[in-house]
DNA sequence: AAAAGCCCCTGGATGC
DNA sequence: TGCATCCAGGGGCTTT
C-alpha cells in the first residue's frame, strides 16, 4: 500500500496532533519485521516531540530516543481517541496522553524499532544507505543523473532500490517513467541528461500531485484519521495491462522484473 | 560494488 | 462450495 505520497500523507495527518503527548504505555501484538528493540514499558512517560519522515519511514523523536515506523506492504496507522480493543492485525498500540497510535498490519512486513538516535547502529542500518529525498531540497538533477550513470541495471529497479532516489515505489516507477517516456527496461546507465532530468521532474511531479492528492488512493488507502482519500489519482499505466495507452492508444504492456510487475507503453516509452 | 533471487506473511481474486 | 494457485503497494539478506 504505502509508497512515499502515502506515508507523508499518514505523518501530515496525525503529527501536529500527537506533538507534545506523554506516551502511557504500549501493547504489542504479534511479532512484526523486526523486534522492537527495547522494552515496551520504557517508552511510558516518555513525550512524542515530532514526527518526521525519511524515505518510507517514519521518525517520532521521544525525548529519550527516536521510533522508526515502516509500513511494509500492508501497514496503515490510525491515531485517535478510543479505538477499541486491538483487532487481530494491530500489532502495535501506543496510548498517550493525546490518543493512540494504532498500526494495523495484516502481513506483518511492517515494523517499529527503537533506537538511541539516528546514530545508533540500529537506525543507521536502516537509513544509512537511503538516497535523496525526492521532495527535498536535496533532490539534484545533477547527482540524480551521476547516481544512474553508474548503475547497469534497469532504471525501474534502480529506482525501487532506493539507494539513489528514496520513495518511488512500484506503482509511482511505472507512473513515471510513463511520463518521462522512459522504458522500465532501460539500462540507467544509458539515460541521457536530458532524459534523467525528465525522469527526475515526472519523479518530483508525480508523487507531489499525489500528497496534494492525500495520497494516492489508487487502491484503498486510508491516512490516521482512517479516512480514505476523497481524491482518485488515475493510473496512466499501472495496472492497465492490455488497456489502450491514454495519450496514443497503444495496448500497455505488463512484464516481471525481480518479481514485481511493471507495466509501460510502447508507443509512448522508447527503449 | 553491484546485480539477481529469496524470503518474510496474510488475504483477496481467480480458476478448476 | 471447496480447494489450489497466483498475486499484492517493500526491502533486507544471501549468493553470484
Amino acid at each position: 500500500m504505502p509508497e512515499l505520497p502515502e506515508v507523508e500523507v499518514t505523518r501530515l495527518s496525525f503529527a501536529n496532533r500527537i506533538a507534545g503527548a506523554r506516551i502511557a504505555s504500549v501493547c504489542m501484538g504479534k511479532p512484526l519485521r523486526w523486534p522492537l528493540q527495547c522494552d515496551p514499558r520504557s517508552l511510558e512517560n516518555q513525550s512524542v516531540l515530532a514526527v518526521r519522515r525519511r524515505g518510507k519511514y517514519l521518525l517520532l523523536d521521544l525525548s529519550d530516543g527516536v521510533l522508526l515506523i515502516h509500513l511494509g506492504m500492508s501497514g496503515s496507522l490510525t491515531f485517535g481517541p478510543q479505538p477499541g480493543v486491538p483487532g487481530p492485525h494491530d500489532h502495535f498500540d501506543m496510548q498517550t496522553s493525546h490518543g493512540t497510535l494504532r498500526l494495523n498490519d495484516p502481513r506483518r512486513f511492517g515494523a517499529v524499532v527503537f533506537a538511541r538516535n539516528e546514530s545508533d547502529p540500529v537506525a543507521r542500518k536502516l537509513l544509512g544507505k537511503l538516497g535523496m529525498e525526492p521532495l527535498g531540497p536535496d533532490f539534484d538533477v545533477k547527482q540524480f543523473h551521476n547516481g544512474l550513470k553508474r548503475r547497469k541495471a534497469a532504471i525501474k529497479q534502480v529506482l525501487l532500490a532506493g539507494d539513489v532516489v528514496v520513495g518511488v515505489g512500484n506503482i509511482y516507477a511505472s507512473e513515471a517513467l510513463f511520463s518521462a517516456g522512459i522504458r522500465p527496461t532501460k539500462p540507467a546507465c544509458q539515460l541521457s541528461a536530458l532524459r534523467a532530468a525528465r525522469l527526475h521532474h515526472a519523479i518530483l511531479e508525480v508523487l507531489s500531485r499525489a500528497v496534494a492528492a492525500g495520497g494516492s488512493t489508487l487502491r484503498d488507502f486510508s491516512d490516521a484519521h482512517g479516512d480514505a482519500g476523497h481524491f482518485q489519482i488515475q493510473a496512466m499505466v499501472y495496472g492497465r495491462a492490455g488497456q489502450p495507452c491514454k495519450v496514443c492508444g497503444t495496448p500497455i504492456h505488463a512484464i516481471r522484473q525481480g518479481q514485481r510487475s511493471s507495466f509501460f507503453c510502447p508507443g509512448c516509452q522508447k527503449p
